[in-house]
DNA sequence: TTGTAAGCGTTATCAA
DNA sequence: TTGATAACGCTTACAA
């Protein structure tokens, strides 16, 4: 009851075949005798036997795990809703996840992959922003980021520069006279960066006018309600009449933007107009409802998984042939038009 | 470079030892001269070891890893936050991760349980309430709950009752007339029932006047907005002049309750106080920064390894003497009083 | 303090 | 279709 030691010794002996056997039955049951299979499958009742996946492993090579490196805070809507999405996978995909999440510290992130690889995990999901992907590239298993920067490794990003440009448009389209994005003032490796020039260009396109609100990464919502509080004040400062559309680069500072307005005009004026990005799960239950462009996680998800995987298997092969060209997914969001434009 | 292949015979051929004193390097290095232990020292960076735990874990029963089983959506805020302490564990304890989320289905969540065992995790954090306790404690490994069920596992919950009590009380010390309870309607063994025990026998306590709203678990924002929203009209139109004290069993729920008053009132009335529970980010983040009360999410989770890590220790003595008193750890919940209450 | 040798429970390579 | 046997890379008595 206890401790079971059932091996596949036990299971030879018990059925007078070799362990070789009981390995096929298996790993490939089709060489098995069906009379034989039966056999076997009840000694393993019998036996009451339990697979012994480590010895596996380190006989085959083949861990069935994949590694994910979540990013320094991941306690917000749309990390743990990836993070969700991607643990859903194991179904479909069969492969167990360890889990690290970073500190934001390259040492510690570095020391996380050792052990990962350690373990013999087949492939690794980098959602954290920390390593440089030219390092994460001379690891020696697949490597897919999403949302990162990804030079030399393979990823998955929402389209942000035709999701912003969406985003922007809508806004154009209700008539805003003057255009403003708020948002942290992100190195342009980082994918989200998109979001800021596509906004730029599609203003420059349409000549409309437009200001940039751009401050730096801030962790608490305090801080980031304090910044944003400012740009509001300075927005409404200088343009008491104009009807304004203020595209928030995601939707955790939209919300705080919304929050603001509403704390002080108890509605959301129909002079602003908001869009937000990300489609988090707070742009849906704020108290109106805020437009914001989707990013379709499940499907962010699955396409890392169906990368990460397709690597893996071709590297299992005789003469792997791993893609050379790296592969950059981009998945196309979508425009949720809500309350907060018209 | 791509391929590491060193093993311990490499570095025992290097340096001229045997693989028992390589071994003994890493987990008795006492036991091995100074002199020695620089040899080997160099001799690792020299062939570039990389270590492999799978080996390890074969030859020596010990994984180093807890298997986590996630509740079916824990893209809410409460588990999120739960799952990102616990992973933040691991500089700690050393404890690596590996995480299931469930899906409602028993029958699938064993198959997880039984994946984690193949895998020799030597400990189970479980916050999913598909499994009863009876069940999980019949594994051979140890087995902590945290906010669910656990008659027969041990377990780390909030203080519900106690909580429950505060956050009742300070209605009451505000002066409500008349108090009501909006929740799910939970079984008994779910440790937030007590948060409906304890309003009510609060209010007894007090010789206050209230009424409970329960409803069942629903999964989806609009659901639970459609149900409270009924909850709020029958309570307004019953009770349209007194001041009316709302205690809300989660701040999810708490905030679909506020939203719903912000978009009538554009504020929320002096006649009615609201108070939540959990200490959600929501909570903070809304409108109105909402009175709750605080599950210390953080202590929780520490309490929860620490629990599981002892019981593991435990059982690797020669004569284990796992604890027969099963542990019911109870973190106090603090008192948040913001701006929905007085 | 160090070494020898027998595991740990699978898979993989031949051969039958 | 099946079996014997050698890996896989580390730990752990038991010796020296």
């Amino acid at each position: 009851m206890a401790e079971n030691k059932v091996t596949f010794s036990d299971i030879a002996k018990y059925t007078c075949f070799s362990k070789t056997t009981i390995s096929r039955y298996f790993n490939n049951p089709e060489s098995v005798t069906l009379e034989n299979q039966a056999k076997i499958e009840t000694a393993l009742k019998e036996l009451n036997y339990k697979k012994n996946k480590i010895a596996k492993i380190l006989a085959s090579g083949h861990s069935e795990c994949i590694g994910i490196i979540m990013p320094t805070l991941f306690y917000d809507d749309y990390h743990s809703a990836m993070l969700n999405q991607l643990l859903s996978t194991y179904p479909d995909y069969g492969y167990k996840f360890m889990v690290f999440t970073g500190h934001g510290d390259i040492q510690t992130e570095r020391k996380y992959i050792q052990e990962l690889l350690a373990y013999k995990v087949e492939g690794l999901i980098v959602l954290s922003h920390t390593m440089p992907s030219e390092e994460l590239a001379g690891y020696s298993i697949p490597v897919v980021g999403i949302e990162r920067e990804d030079r030399h490794i393979h990823s998955v990003r929402s389209g942000n520069y035709p999701g912003a440009c969406l985003a922007t448009e809508l806004l154009i389209q209700n008539h805003c006279e003057k255009l403003f994005f708020i948002g942290r003032d992100l190195p342009a490796t980082i994918p989200s960066h998109r979001r800021m020039e596509a906004f730029e260009d599609t203003c420059d396109r349409y000549q409309v006018s437009h200001k940039m609100y751009l401050h730096k990464a801030v962790n608490s919502y305090e801080e980031n309600r304090d910044i944003i509080m400012k740009n509001f004040l300075d927005i409404e400062k200088n343009y008491p009449k104009e009807k304004l559309g203020i595209f928030v680069e995601n939707d955790t500072q939209a919300h705080i933007l919304l929050n603001i307005i509403l704390r002080k005009y108890g509605k959301l004026p129909k002079r602003f107009r908001i869009i937000g990005f990300d489609d988090s799960p707070i742009s849906r239950e704020s108290v109106i409802p805020t437009s914001t462009v989707g990013q379709q996680i499940d499907v962010i998800a699955k396409t890392a998984l169906d990368i990460l995987v397709a690597e893996i298997a071709e590297r299992k092969k005789r003469r792997p042939n791993p893609s050379a060209e790296l592969i950059h997914q981009i998945i196309t969001p979508i425009l949720h038009n809500r309350e907060t434009t018209d």
